[in-house]
DNA sequence: ATCGTGACGCGTA
DNA sequence: TTACGCGCCACGA
């Protein structure tokens, strides 16, 4: 399979870097904005980044964070005014657009 | 060269 | 609504 370019890995920063204070994106509307052929290559660009970007904004399409991120993520969005009803984030209404 | 492994997503039931 | 199956795709063993 085609691996992943350092322009790819940069894009999807540029995109997640992007992703303002109190919305959150997902990992499907990240790999559609960069370009990429799954979601699976922005979760695995995520769980390898290690530079120091807002991946708490960052949620599945379901309105879930991943499991084993669930509660401190939960807690950092709730921080910054995103709240989530039963674990689960109102994507309706926080949802970034690019 | 294969195979197993996911911070995923959508269609069906 | 939740649960499951299946497609997806790069990576490391």
């Amino acid at each position: 399979m085609a691996p992943i370019t350092d322009e790819q890995v940069e894009r999807v920063r540029a995109l997640v870097a992007a992703i303002p204070a109190g919305s959150v994106s997902t990992y499907g509307d990240i790999a559609a904005a960069a370009d990429l052929s799954s979601p699976r290559i922005v979760a695995w660009i995520m769980r390898t980044d290690s530079s120091d970007l807002p991946w708490h904004r960052v949620i599945t399409a379901s309105g879930r964070p991943a499991p084993h991120l669930a509660t401190v993520q939960l807690e950092r969005l709730r921080a910054e005014g995103v709240l989530a009803v039963d674990g689960r984030v109102p994507l309706r209404d926080v949802r970034h657009e690019f």
